[in-house]
RNA sequence: GCCGGGAUAGCUCAGUCGGUAGAGCGACUGAUUCGUAAUCAGUAGGUCGCAGGUUCGAUUCCUGUUCCCGGCACCA
């Protein structure tokens, strides 16, 4: 028997057995043996180890490619899952997936693992790494598979082949070495030592079997891993780097806003942190203005009887802060929308009118379970730039797509290009028939191809009365928080009686839109502190422009050129302490102050102004009667 | 909410194998008026998160609790 290897090239090179990938790979030259990390045999990745007993077309890839660095990832996590079973044996082992930047596994163990053991585990690791054992690819026979892992005391893996994998599905066992084996779909590496020193395991968690807060808690243990040790090097060193950006170091650091143990969840807002949700806020509103909305506002508790009439009562309770007075039981709003429809009803609506753009800061609290909070991300009391749409359905298609054009101006004006856009789908528990459905999707879809954008969907996510666009923005680690949505609602309006009258007289319900862009000031403002490092753009910073004088002598030039700059409506203070001048730029500088004003006797007699600019060495001397132009030309 | 870790001066942190705490920065006072990233000297400042327990004695050990951090679950 003969089989035909292709090479990438297209030379195509007969065998007479079958081969392995090390085999051709060391056919090549030995330092390619060297480098390789596994294989491609007909576009699918094998293990170099792994015979190919029939024509393929194959390609070697080496540990530097980025298929190959998934692989070393999954690896470390089985040479991780080894090193703790050597060291705590009684462990059960469960899964290991390589993850974006590493890989973690997870362990059934009585006593959760400590980050004093992290070290331990590390070093154990190491040492298997240095064994070199053989990494072997067996297929076993799902019955054998069963009894292995129940013999060995494995109930967790027992359970997932039993359940998880159907019996005619191939199942493959990986060996590490003579003794240790994973069930496992590979590939990986020839062998442990393949793996190199580019990891280091960072932290320990629980987690859920199977991701179900009902079922037994596991150990998780998180590594990175890299193809080398520059690579880790540089990934440790901008994880540090991220860590100094983190919203709560940054708001201590510039004075801007503190949280307590007496209000959880909830912010307390320093003079200058207000001034940045002020220049946000005032952005937003004329954003409402320009596309039509009008703001509105609402009352900030309801009587229970109206949450129960719009499904809150039934539908999120657990989530909603309750308070009573003279026997009456209110809660306080964990939405606009309710309100937004009483005030849509208080008026007769004809379908000229339609549609309708209600837009509120609508002030929210939700009693989020305690392990939610971080920082101002994620909080109990929060406001929402909110904005409710009344309209028809045929009207929902061009609402979507003029709010999205809206939503991507909006985020590119704070800084933001690097958006996901998700569609969450139809849940399994909805309202509504699979028609309606259909047409709320499909609008969504539409929406966002007109507008050309890329999106990805999740199946089985959006709300019970409809389909949701999602926009999310990243934090400084990486983190993904959801800020601006549009969500298709054909539930609210009847279940609160919005109506309108329509063409033929009769009462119709509109279909409501809800919809929000920085979705929560809080959030939004700790994602765009993040984003900036705490270094604002000069519309959004809390101090625009200080101005130092260099000796007292100036003090009354300062003060002059200070109250010129606030006339001019700009956020501007003095700094008139007794300190040298380096000391002053100094501060300012670490405060991250956009513009410094530097005026000495020279300035004062001559009437100039000295700008320093911010992570700019060299300073500009203008004309006292041009600064409030110079500094308003940057933005 | 679940698992683990943490809480010491305004901030960043050190420390006490049980004998009630210390630094730097900041603040305050005084001197200094010095042209682009820290002038010098002095002073004040702490229920060692909160509540119990063990102990002659607890900031330290134990229990509970609150909040924070990480992970998971949750996030209309």
């Amino acid at each position: 028997m003969s089989i035909q290897i292709t090479f990438p090239d297209g030379n195509v090179k007969s065998f007479d057995a079958p081969v392995t990938g090390l085999a051709i790979a060391q056919g090549i030259s030995p330092g390619l043996a060297k480098k390789a990390a596994v294989i491609k045999v007909n576009g699918e990745l094998w293990d170099l180890t792994r015979p190919i007993d029939r024509d393929a077309s194959i390609a070697i890839v080496t540990r530097d490619k980025p298929e190959a660095l998934e692989v070393i990832r999954h690896d470390a996590a089985h040479v991780l899952a080894q090193a703790v079973q050597e060291l705590f044996p009684g462990t059960q082992i469960t899964f290991g997936p390589a993850t974006e930047v590493g890989f973690y596994y997870d362990f059934a163990r009585e006593m959760p693992f400590t980050d004093a053991d992290l070290e331990t585990i590390e070093a154990k690791m190491r040492e298997i790494v240095k064994r070199d054992l053989p990494i072997t690819r067996e297929v076993w026979d799902h019955d054998a598979a069963v009894r292995h892992f129940e013999a060995a005391g494995e109930t967790y893996k027992a359970e997932w082949i039993r359940e998880g994998i159907k019996v005619d599905e191939e199942l493959t066992i990986y060996k590490q070495g003579p003794d240790w084996l994973d069930m496992c779909l590979g590939p990986h590496l020839p062998s442990t030592g393949k793996l190199g020193s580019a990891f280091k395991l960072i932290r320990v968690g629980g987690v859920y079997w199977r991701g179900d807060a009902n079922n037994a808690q596991l150990q998780r243990i998180y590594g990175v891993a890299f193809a080398t040790d520059d690579e880790l090097k540089a990934y440790l060193k901008q994880v540090e780097e991220a860590e100094k950006r983190d919203h709560r170091k940054l708001a201590k650091q510039l004075d801007l806003f503190h949280q307590q143990e007496e209000a959880p969840g909830m912010v307390f807002w320093h003079p200058k942190g207000w001034a940045i949700w002020q220049a946000v806020e005032q952005y937003v509103r004329g954003v409402y203005r320009k596309s039509g909305y009008q703001e509105v506002r609402g009352p900030q508790i309801m009587d229970v009887s109206l949450w129960k009439k719009s499904g809150h009562w039934d539908n999120y309770q657990d989530n909603m802060f309750f308070t009573e007075s003279e026997k009456r039981t209110y809660a306080v709003k964990p939405m606009n929308c309710p309100g937004h429809v009483q005030i849509y009803n208080a008026g007769l609506h004809s379908y000229r009118d339609l549609p309708i753009r209600y837009a509120e800061f609508g002030g929210c609290h939700r009693n989020e379970p305690s392990g939610a909070l971080h920082g101002i991300m994620r909080v109990r009391a929060f406001t929402q730039d909110d904005g409710h749409i009344f309209c028809t359905a045929a009207q929902v298609e061009a609402e979507v797509t003029a709010f999205h054009r809206q939503a991507m101006q909006v985020y590119a004006d704070f800084g933001f290009t690097d958006l996901s856009i998700k569609i969450a789908l139809r849940p399994e528990k909805r309202l509504g028939t699979d028609d309606v459905w259909d047409r709320a999707e499909e609008a969504l879809r539409a929406a966002l191809r007109s507008a050309g954008v890329e999106w990805t969907e999740l199946p089985g996510e959006g709300a019970f009365y409809g389909p949701k666009i999602e926009y999310h923005l990243k934090d400084s680690i990486g983190r993904a928080w959801q800020v601006g949505t549009m969500q298709v609602d054909f539930m609210m309006p009847e279940r609160l009686g919005a109506e309108y009258v329509d063409e033929a007289s009769q009462r119709q319900h509109p279909v409501m839109l809800h919809r929000a862009i920085v979705g929560s000031m809080e959030r939004f403002i700790g994602i765009l502190i993040e984003h900036h490092a705490g270094a604002l753009p000069f519309w959004l910073s809390p101090v625009q422009a200080v101005v130092a004088p260099i000796v007292s002598d100036a003090d009354g030039y300062a003060t002059e050129v200070c109250e010129l700059l606030k006339d001019a409506g700009l956020r501007a203070d003095t700094d008139l302490r007794n300190e040298k001048i380096n000391y002053k730029i100094r501060e300012h500088a670490m405060h991250k102050i956009p513009v410094i004003i530097v005026v000495g006797r020279k300035e004062a007699e001559e009437k100039t102004v000295t700008l320093r600019y911010r992570g700019v060495e060299v300073q500009e001397t203008v004309a006292l009667a041009d600064v409030v132009a110079r500094l308003k030309a940057l933005g």
